[in-house]
DNA sequence: TGTACATCAGTGAACGCGCGTTCACTGATGTAC
DNA sequence: TGTACATCAGTGAACGCGCGTTCACTGATGTAC
């Protein structure tokens, strides 16, 4: 595992630094949003004047496209990693729980409203196909017996290029879609604080919607 | 249904103003999100200096508040409009998805990202309430045959307060709330931007969705 | 091992900008006699 | 119908603020001989 680094201290400084700074950057999204980031404030933080960072980053724009990445990278990870472990549908349905819980801000940057005029790296439809990925084969190994075709089955036969060169038979497109789509419903508007004050457990709703989804 | 206005060519005039501010507001958001709201730009494009709108408004806040109370009563009257014209749940999922896509920022403005720090206005949990009753009424109206008793069931008949004094049996709360939590889910993935690029159509996930919400 | 040079991290001053908000004021509109 | 006064919409100047970003610079670190 323990490749030897080749790069110069000069390098491993730089991406130390890197580091830094996106781990101030969260710390900053996580107590004021997004739309509140500021280079300057993460200098502040660091006890660094403001430009500084522009030898680490070529502008606020770069750094939030970074940390973009960083925020799929991870549940993509996260995914394989179960999945890799030989987790089941309900499994990955956790898994998508507690990365979303775990960091809120962290969510809201990939799935919340998109920052407007600003538009993400292309990668991340890559890292999206690898999560969807994921997903097509969870459900094409635990099919339910004799799912039903629907009318939306025959849509997605033709409208398949999401899931790539995946195999994956139309019930696990459209289970794997109802998966994504269902769970963050229940994501989205628990974190947006829309359960607050209406006396539920958002969990229990969650898991019901997982547990309906990995029997049906 | 015409009434007499009674109030003076004064108060006409204010609350005139008012809106035409609050439409303004609304073509910013719209155009660079609510986050970048300034009362000053809004002063600017009426023509006017940019403390005039504190003759109408206390502050921002005030305002924003403003817009989303406007946004949430815009969707109850919608939902309370169609129940009364004698609309099933699928024509319910359809003043939803029409709602949403009607203006996208309005939608996100309720059910997006949530602007840190701020807090919505309360009134806005009992916009919410009535929103559910007539979620309630509609899925109590149109009980499926036979609908099997779920694990979720039990959590909601101990929580049920955000149903308020509906007297409407386990199985309608536990509809109603897929109904609200899976719509979304397709809504906040669709306005997120998050099917451009996979190649599939998702009003076709909506309406699967809807459909099987109605027979199921 | 020591010297000469190049690289590069970080600083401080400065730029223009737009923001929310206050204040004292002008001028038009409405009200009371 | 006309005059005296009060109300109130809107202005312009000014406040302090923090933002992103540039630039010329210092000083430390690494490299070549």
């Amino acid at each position: 595992m323990a490749e030897s680094d080749t790069r110069t201290p000069r390098e491993r400084y730089r991406s130390q630094v890197r580091e830094e700074i996106k781990g101030h950057a969260w710390e900053q999204i996580a107590t004021a949003g997004a739309s509140a980031l500021s280079l300057n404030a993460i200098a502040k933080r660091m006890g660094m004047s403001g430009p500084a960072l522009y030898r680490y980053f070529a502008n606020r724009d770069e750094l939030i496209t970074e940390l973009i990445r960083d925020a799929y990278r991870s549940l993509a990870d996260t995914f394989r990693a179960r999945a890799a472990a030989g987790s089941d549908l309900a499994g990955l349905a956790d898994a998508l729980r507690r990365w979303a819980l775990d960091d809120p801000q962290r969510y809201l940057l990939v799935y919340g409203t998109p920052v407007p005029g600003y538009q993400a790296p292309e990668d991340t439809t890559r890292i999206t196909s690898e999560i969807m990925a994921v997903l097509l084969d969870t459900c094409a190994a635990e099919q339910p017996p004799a799912p039903p075709a629907t009318p939306l089955d025959e849509h997605l036969a033709e409208h398949r290029s999401w899931a790539g060169e995946h195999q994956a038979p139309p019930a696990a497109l459209r289970r794997s879609l109802a998966f994504w789509t269902r769970l963050h419903g229940v994501l989205s508007l628990e974190l947006a604080g829309h359960f607050t004050g209406m006396g539920l457990d958002p969990t229990e709703l969650y898991n019901a919607e997982a547990e309906s989804l990995a029997n049906h």
